[in-house]
Order: C-alpha cells, then sequence, then structure tokens
DNA sequence: ATGTAGTATTCTGAATTCAGAGTTCGTATA
DNA sequence: TATACGAACTCTGAATTCAGAATACTACAT
C-alpha cells in the first residue's frame, strides 16, 4: 500500500501552469508577469500565485525588472551555453555512478527506452520527442542512485525544455542523438563507469553545440 | 554610480536567519519548524516566513512531515556523500572552466587568497577557516565565468557548513587542504584545464572521504 | 488497566486587506 | 512645440483574517 492522497498543493500547481505556459510559447521572454492578472486567470489569490513567482524566479525562469516586477527571461544563447556546460557534468557524473551500482538493471529496462525514443522521432512530434528524450535521462538519474541529481537536473530541463521548444520545431532533429543514448546505455550496461561518463559528456556537449548555434542562427537574423 | 538602496526584502533575511539557527546548531535536525514562532521571534508576519520556508523546503535542508509541517533535515552521512559527489563535479567543472579563461587573473588574485585560509587555520577557529574555504572556492566560481555555478553551489554549501560545524568543533582539521588549494590554484593559474579539473576532483572527494568517516563514528556510538 | 471515542487545541494553506513605491498620463509653462 | 511638474493609477510586499485538517488530551467503557 502506498501513501494516499497527498494534496497537491496551489503553489505546485499555479508553477507548473506558469512554465507550461512559458515552455509552450504562450508567455514570452521579456513579457511582464503579473501576479494579479495570473491569480484571476487560474483562480486563485494572489497568495499562492506570488510563492509561486518566488520559486520561478530562483529557478531563473523568471528575472527581477527593477520596478516592475518581473519577467520571463529570455533564452540567450551564452546562458543556454552555461546551463549546458553544468548538465554535461552531472550527466557524466550520474553514467559513472549508474555504470558502477545497477548495470544490470539498466541492462534489462534500458532498452524499451531506446526503442521508444526512436518511435518518437520516428512520429515527427517535437513533444513526444522531448518527453521521450527526458525520459530516458531521467532513468539514468535514478540509477545513479544520488537522490540530488534529480532534482538538480529539473532545473536544468526546465530551460532545455525551452530551448528545445525554440529550436526543433523549426528544425530537423538530430538523427544521431538516440545512437548516443544507446552507446551510453550499453557503456552503463556492462559496468564501465568511466566510459560511460565520457560518452554522456560528449553527448551533452554535442547536444549543447547544436542548440547553441541554432539559437545563435535565430536571434542574429532578427536583431539584424 | 551604482544602483543604490536595493531593498533586502524580508523572506531573504528570515532565510538567512533560519540557515544561521541551523548551520550554528540552535536548531537541530528534526526539530519542529513552527511558522508563528519563527515570525514572533523575528517580529515579522507569517507571510514572510511560509515563503521562506518553502525555499528552505526546496533546498532540503527542510523536510515535509506530514500532518506536522516542516522539520529540520538530519544530516545522515549518506546524504553528505551524495552531496559531495555532486559539488566534486561541478567544482571540477568550475576549475578547468577557470583554467581555459581566467588562468591570468587566478595568479594575481589567488595567493592572497591561500595565505588568508593557512592563516585561518593557525588562528585555530573554525568559523574562520570555513568562511576562508568558502571564499576561496568562490573566487574559483567567479573565475569559471559560469554564472550558475555559484547559485548551484550556494545550496550544497548550506550543508557542506553544517557538517564542517559539527565535525570540526571536536576534530582537528585536515592540515593538507591549503596544500591542496594552492596545487589547484598553480594548475588554474598555468592554464591546464585537465589537471585543475582533476585536483579538484580528488580535493572534493577526500573532504568527503574525510567528512563521511568522521559522521559516520559520530552517528555509530549514539545509537549503539 | 487498556483501548476507544470524542472534543479541544494547534498549525498550516489560502484569501483578503493594507500600505508603500513606482510608473504613466495629463497639464501648464517656457 | 517641447519639457517639467504633479496627480492618479497600478503593482508589489507584508499583515491580518479565515477555514480546514491533523494531533493530543481526556473521559468513558470494557
Amino acid at each position: 500500500m502506498k501513501a494516499l492522497a497527498l494534496a497537491p498543493n496551489l503553489v505546485e500547481q499555479v508553477r507548473d501552469a506558469i512554465l507550461g505556459e512559458i515552455a509552450s510559447g504562450q508567455l514570452t521572454p521579456g513579457e511582464r508577469i503579473i501576479q494579479e492578472q495570473i491569480a484571476k486567470t487560474l483562480g486563485v489569490s494572489r497568495q499562492p500565485v506570488q510563492q509561486a513567482l518566488l520559486l520561478l524566479r530562483n529557478l531563473g525562469v523568471l528575472r527581477d525588472a527593477p520596478g516592475r516586477g518581473l519577467v520571463v527571461a529570455p533564452l540567450e544563447p551564452d546562458q543556454v551555453q552555461h546551463m549546458y556546460a553544468m548538465r554535461a557534468v552531472i550527466e557524466g557524473l550520474a553514467c559513472r555512478l549508474a555504470a558502477e551500482h545497477n548495470a544490470e538493471r539498466a541492462g534489462k529496462l534500458g532498452p524499451a527506452l531506446i526503442d521508444a525514443g526512436r518511435k518518437a522521432v520516428a512520429s515527427g512530434s517535437v513533444a513526444r520527442m522531448v518527453a521521450a528524450d527526458l525520459k530516458f535521462h531521467e532513468f539514468i538519474y535514478g540509477l545513479s542512485g544520488n537522490p540530488l541529481v534529480g532534482p538538480a537536473m529539473a532545473t536544468h530541463w526546465t530551460h532545455t525544455q525551452r530551448a528545445m521548444g525554440e529550436v526543433l520545431i523549426k528544425d530537423e532533429t538530430p538523427r544521431d542523438i538516440w545512437d548516443q543514448h544507446a552507446a551510453i546505455l550499453d557503456a552503463v550496461a556492462r559496468g564501465d563507469p568511466a566510459r560511460a561518463e565520457a560518452l554522456a559528456r560528449s553527448h551533452i556537449t554535442q547536444a549543447a553545440d547544436f542548440m547553441v548555434a541554432r539559437l545563435q542562427s535565430e536571434v542574429k537574423p532578427a536583431s539584424a
């Protein structure tokens, strides 16, 4: 028997709602966030909204705009670059730990996720691709056995999803990411920590280069 | 001319106050946190206290105790081990980036921090030792040029300070940490990213082993 | 003496209200 | 016509109030 009910408090619901608006592009970078407006839209008071906003600001999704409250943080290439640098090392850690402690489970449960990912790419749906990607990586976080990895990465995934949303919609997906995932999984399943870490790092680094290049080619023409 | 004033909002003050209480041992692990009590003690309303508590819970310093609000999270050796694993890779990243981008500044400003650290150890004051340690590492975070490193590590430093506070008070300091710092600084100043990263990692890993061993030797006898 | 039912208290999450700071728009003057 | 002053409005941070849920205590029955 598992924990029952566990009330989903308003704050988290509001947070996820706003996050969703941003990820889906309803709320664009630079746009002002008015507490009362959000509160009215969601049918709650300003209190939980304010708390959610505080969380989101700490997360870096919202930025202080002195004198005029909060605005949606812009998705600058530099920022994305920095974010991926963090992801690379943490992802490397997760894969190394997974290879050290959970090689067997990786071999047993991993291949299904790879298949699902390849199917998602074939389907052409950006949402499904992002979801499959997230699922694979979260699988690794779980295998790592380090409970701090998941939450730390959740922060970064928020931004990753935004970046992917902006980039992938108007671009074809790189076909080889699931080959890379497969290679990482293989190293983990074979219990080769050093190789798993190295592969994970270069996987993320490559993704970063791809993303940043696309974002720059998007931003430049717009400002020119 | 620089920005003036910049109001220090109540939430942050409350957060830091609680953090201080925990770090200094006024608030012990497992102890219940009552909003109204904190509010009355600090002379503010429950509103900012609640927000600060939300932040602290997300930080992992406080833990949900279903039915009875929040309690101070216990400082379990496993948890500390996981935390140091994260620190090791991020610290490694910071040192690598610092060596790549800011070798010169490291050579110019770093030695003063090493001296200060050695003096702090000589003084025998735990508070000063922790402060000097933090200062050196924050210096590196700044040199890394990645603005995400500092905030990410701030989270972990909260726990590090708690652990150090508990361990160092009744134990002699390992004398060689400032030799390790000096070696790291040297690698950074010479622009050797790979060596800087490797040294940083082993530095943190060693610190982790030391801390965890001490914490375990503390916990075991108490429960026996 | 022990277990159970009922009541009172306590504490949290959420709503509402209050006060202060900043911005914007309108008007008057140079 | 452009600029400076001023008033009204808007928005946020903080305090206070309200409602619901869980716990602890007490009295009663077995």
